[in-house]
DNA sequence: TATTTGTCGAGAAAAAATTGAAGGAATTAA
DNA sequence: TTAATTCCTTCAATTTTTTCTCGACAAATA
């Protein structure tokens, strides 16, 4: 019987409230009330508020993961650009997909608590590593190691604003647009940016003498 | 007798934990602990914790627009892109001294409640209508209307993310440097960003066929 | 029918925030 | 210098908020 209806519903609005006002922002009640359901069956399914958390989160790093080797997997036999590009559009497709544990997530990650340290340990390791990777292998040793680290980092960051300045984006970008052309646009966006962090722009000083 | 060393032993504590718990995270305890003030103390000058916050967030941004300013107003006689630079220097460089609360203000900024909506009228419209103004002088009428936008909600982001992902960013890319050579270094960063996007690649019909 | 599965309300227990009274230190005015 | 005033700090008590447990009950299931 799992995923029955109620642990469903307790599991979409605390995603809801947690995006809306924070983990310690929203209390147990809160989540109860906004999912039709008694407070004490959240201690019921997850022992405690605690324990609704970790299951939301490691839930949605299992997922994003399995979705990521997925992707790595299936495109094999693809050029490393092609890889790369498939990465990316993979993540952002998740990350869209689950909108408001994305933004959510992303914030609470800034914290420095024990429950960060290990997602950070055993989830965004890996996540880091097949980032890293593909990216690497798609840009290969054309540019000096320390300015490729310097890209990573910006690539790594083009795949979070939408989800932190997600006031903004939704606003002035995406407007009307579904999620889906969102995707699609964005996911155009890194890729010319890479064409040209990588590629074009490869003549000029500043990337092989950083 | 204001900023008494107490008064700002708080607001100091305050910061630090903040930015490593949370605001919910922390405690007024934990606060008068760190600041080794009586936990009264808090009330006293701030009346109550939101006080504490709002304080510190009020003076954060009436510094950071102050800022701004007068660089923008030091700068009329540079040309438009010179400007943009400058201001782009001014916004890193202050981020960069008040880092904790930066990192701190800019998590908890994507909450939903009434004070960040306030914060948002109050402080990041004036914030927004600078960097635009700035941006757009800078890049013209060469590009069209939409794509623009895309690029002014790129070049925010870089001015955020690396306050966000302060933990890859610290360990990866700062490294050993100073904050001050952090500022530089990544002052330029984003201006060759700019140098490609906006003028470099016109003839792409990327930009103009957005 | 017996058992598991889910729902509910009351309230204990703990944690956190706030208040008020009291006193010390520093500053100002006489 | 002394007295008055204001500013700052502390402690203890109170209030408010939040989490979590317990036992009863209903519904589904076997």
């Amino acid at each position: 019987m799992k995923n029955s209806p109620s642990k469903q519903k307790v599991i979409n609005a605390a995603s809801a409230l947690f995006f809306q006002k924070g983990f310690h922002g929203t209390s147990v009640r809160d989540i109860a009330d906004q999912a039709s359901v008694n407070v004490a069956s959240i201690s019921y399914y997850f022992n405690s508020k605690q324990g609704l958390l970790e299951y939301a989160v490691t839930n949605y790093y299992e997922d994003y993961l399995k979705s990521i080797e997925s992707t790595l997997r299936q495109s094999e036999l693809l050029t490393p650009i092609e890889k790369l590009q498939a990465l990316i559009s993979t993540i952002i497709q998740y990350k869209q997909n689950n909108f408001q544990l994305t933004c959510f997530i992303q914030r609470e990650l800034s914290l420095d608590s024990v429950f960060v340290r290990e997602m950070t340990v055993t989830y965004l390791a890996k996540e880091n590593f097949y980032i890293r990777k593909t990216f690497f292998d798609a840009v290969g040793s054309q540019v000096k190691n320390e300015y490729k680290q310097y890209l990573l980092m910006q690539l790594k960051g083009m795949l979070v604003t939408p989800y932190i300045l997600h006031n903004d984006w939704k606003n002035q970008v995406v407007g009307e647009y579904s999620h889906q052309i969102f995707v699609k646009k964005y996911v155009k966006v890194i890729k010319d940016w890479i064409d040209f962090a990588v590629f074009d722009g490869l003549e000029l000083d500043k990337k092989v003498a950083y």
